[in-house]
Order: structure tokens, then C-alpha cells, then sequence
DNA sequence: AATAGTGCCAACCGCCGGGTT
DNA sequence: GAACCCGGCGGTTGGCACTAT
């Protein structure tokens, strides 16, 4: 099938945007919405093609995008993330707020490949590079655990950036307009000296972790286990909550009764009629998030033995107790949540939890030194 | 000061999958 | 089911900025 090439017609104009091309586009889309890419630039005035409006769009000029440094945490989200997912970056960016897929190719390609390969450590794999991780035969079961955790984990994680998608819907937070914006201007915003808050994102990431250290800790026990994770919904703590969902075909949403543990003015939805709610502050979010849960609850069935799962709950908006969702596993770990934290902070563990800990966990450790080397950040998010 | 080398990133390219006709 | 449209994705590149020699 021969596809006529958008970009390809003659007189319309390619490379670099100019300011006046980029006020055309943002004003166009402000006041009408894109539509249909393709027929965009004729109706904007713009000799580009739909395809080119479109990406100038996604990765410079839509409203809700952060520019300039990544963040330690932000940094951690993309090698974990990037171990679990591989090079699908527009997954990647949807635990990541606020950061384009092309920004975040692009860091990883020009800071983060490059640290790891100079740790000795495969990009690609994440594995070391002399030494396979798993590949002794105390460990194979192991690896045979963690690869199979990974696949689903990484289709589930897949499955959830749709969801988020859907969701941002829903999720009016644009910031000042970009108008005035050049493309000259693309400098980054150094003046965000003050690192960005922790993004809810993150939590997905100690769930998996929690996991990982769990099955290491325990010497990979056969009745593994999967977790749930969280949704971002929005880097708006206060406004909306972190969500768990049962991965239970049987899972029931609906909207909470008048006990539901919400503050007043706000709207709970309860999930399988279990005491278990989450508060919105806005009826028409809860309803939102509530349909769009309701048509996504297939997504949670993906993993080898969806009914063994246990709901869990994070109460995300204390912040005293950053391990919750890890606690939350709570069949699956084995270890306390001070021994997650030991081994977050790169503390040897060995002695609390006993296993074989100091080997397998050198990957997760090497990071944090990477990490905790780097300049840009000064502590933990773990 | 001039040149070469390197880093960085916006933008392009080609492919793919979903939806529509 | 085939043909086509369209948007999205990941890989790659061109060119500017900066650094080293």
C-alpha cells in the first residue's frame, strides 16, 4: 500500500519553527482545538505539514509541558522504569508529568545510556555487563521469576499509561500560556532551582520494587505473587488521589454512601464495596475517573493469576508513611518496610532479611550510587 | 583566533495499528 | 476483507552551541 507522504508536498516548509509560525499553531489550537492534524496547517495558515504541527505541538508548544533539568527522582523513574519497559518511551513519559516521550529519548540517550554503560552496566539489559544477572544456577528460578513478572508487569504498566491518558481528560491544569515563545528560545529553565515534588508516579516504581526486593529477600518464593500500582492521575497530590484497584474481575466501583471517610465537599467513590474509598474533590472527576476505572478494569486481569491478587490501598496523601504501598503487599513481602528503606538508601540489608540480598540487589544499589553521585539531586526519593 | 571534536536536542522519517469507508 | 486515512511511536539526523586543541 502506498501512503502519500504528509511532508512531502512541495512549498511546504521543514526544519525549525519560527516564532511566528509557532504563535499561528498556538493560537490556532487555543482557540479551536487541533482537530484533524492534516487539515490544521491550511486552516491556521501555516505551509507545514499536520504532521510536523503535531509534533511541534506534543513536544514544545502544548501548555502542559516541563522544560529544563530532569530530576533525581525523575532520573530514577526513567532507569526503572526503562529496565521494566524498554525503549517505550511514551509509556515512560506518562509517569512522567509534565515530560515529553521525545524529551525523555532524549535524555536518556545523551545522559542516562551513557552513565550506565560507564557503571558497566548494559543499557539495554540493565544487566552488568560481565556478569548476567541470574545466571548462576542458584538464581535461575529467579530469573525465570523475574522475567515473568517483568512481562506482565510491563504490559500492565503499558495498559495503565492508557489509562492515564484517558484520564488526563479530565485534569485541566494548564499552566501559563507559552505564547511568546520562541524557538530560539529553548534554553532551560534553570530558574526551577526547587525540586519539583515527589510526582505519585513514583509509586508504581516502589510497588515493583517492593516486589523485586521481596522475591530476592525471600529466595524467590513459588507462591509468588503480583501487586497492584497506583495511577497518576495528576501531580496535584491534594487534588487527586492515588488510586489502587483490585485486579479481581469481580472489582465493583461505585459511588461511596454518606460513611465514606471523605471531608466534607468532597466526592468518594468506593471500590468492591469494601470500605474502601477514594475522595475527590470535584464530583465530576470522581464520576470521571469512576466511568473511566469502570470501562479499564480488564487491564487488571493481565497478570498470570489475576485472582489471587489482594486489593491494597495507599493512603497517599500521608506523607509520613512513604512506604505504604509497599506495606501494602503485604503477602508478598517478606521483609519490613525499614528493610525496604535500608535497601533504597543502599544500606546493606543482608543481616535483617537474610537471603542473598548484597548480589542481586547491586543493580538497584549501583543506580542509587549513580544516582546519589549525581549532581543534581541530593536525596532520595526512597 | 581558527579549527576540530563533542554534546545536545528539535525535528524529521518511516513504520505501525486502529478506525473508517 | 481491502483500501485508505490518520495519529502515534521509536529511531535517526541536522545543525547549533560549547569545549578542547
Amino acid at each position: 500500500m502506498v501512503r502519500s507522504q504528509c511532508c512531502d508536498k512541495v512549498g511546504l516548509k521543514k526544519g525549525p519553527w519560527t516564532p511566528e509560525e509557532d504563535q499561528k499553531l498556538l493560537a490556532y489550537v487555543e482557540e479551536h482545538g487541533h482537530g484533524s492534524w492534516r487539515a490544521l496547517p491550511a486552516k491556521a495558515g501555516l505551509q507545514r505539514c499536520g504532521k510536523s504541527c503535531r509534533l511541534r505541538w506534543t513536544n514544545y508548544l502544548r501548555p502542559d509541558i516541563k522544560r529544563g533539568k530532569f530530576s533525581l527522582q525523575e532520573e530514577q523513574t526513567i532507569i526503572q522504569l526503562h529496565a521494566l519497559l524498554g525503549n517505550r518511551w511514551s509509556v515512560i513519559a506518562t509517569h512522567l508529568p509534565k515530560r515529553t516521550d521525545n524529551e525523555i529519548k532524549n535524555y536518556w540517550n545523551t545522559h542516562l545510556k551513557k552513565r550506565l554503560d560507564k557503571m558497566g552496566i548494559d543499557p539495554v539489559t540493565h544487566k552488568p555487563k560481565a556478569d548476567s544477572f541470574g545466571s548462576g544456577s542458584g538464581h535461575s528460578k529467579g530469573a525465570a521469576h523475574l522475567s515473568h513478572m517483568a512481562q506482565w508487569e510491563s504490559a500492565r504498566l503499558e495498559a495503565e499509561a492508557r489509562l492515564v491518558r484517558e484520564s488526563k481528560v479530565i485534569i485541566p491544569n494548564p499552566p501559563p500560556n507559552r505564547i511568546g515563545s520562541t524557538a530560539s528560545a529553548q534554553v532551560s529553565d534553570k530558574s526551577s532551582a526547587a525540586p519539583p515534588a515527589r510526582p505519585q508516579c513514583l509509586d508504581v516504581l516502589k510497588a515493583w520494587q517492593g516486589v523485586v526486593f521481596s522475591m530476592l529477600s525471600a529466595g524467590i518464593s513459588d507462591s509468588l505473587e503480583s501487586p497492584t500500582s497506583t495511577l497518576n492521575f495528576s501531580e496535584n497530590e491534594s487534588a487527586i488521589p492515588l488510586i489502587g484497584v483490585q485486579k479481581n474481575s469481580a472489582t465493583t466501583l461505585a459511588f461511596a454512601t454518606n460513611n465514606a471517610p471523605c471531608n466534607g465537599g468532597t466526592t468518594a467513590i468506593e471500590f468492591n464495596s469494601g470500605n474502601q474509598f477514594e475522595c475527590f474533590e470535584k464530583l465530576n472527576e470522581a464520576a470521571q475517573v469512576k466511568q473511566n476505572l469502570d470501562s479499564s478494569l480488564a487491564l487488571h486481569d493481565i497478570s498470570p493469576d489475576a485472582s489471587n491478587h489482594n486489593a491494597w490501598f495507599d493512603s497517599a496523601t500521608n506523607e509520613n508513611a512513604p512506604m505504604g504501598i509497599v506495606e501494602g503487599l503485604s503477602e508478598i513481602l517478606v521483609c519490613t518496610s525499614q528493610d525496604h528503606n535500608a535497601f533504597f538508601a543502599g544500606e546493606n540489608i543482608n543481616d535483617s532479611c537474610g537471603g542473598n540480598l548484597e548480589e542481586n540487589g547491586n543493580y538497584w544499589n549501583s543506580l542509587l550510587n549513580l544516582v546519589d553521585a549525581s549532581p543534581t539531586g541530593t536525596s532520595s526519593v526512597f
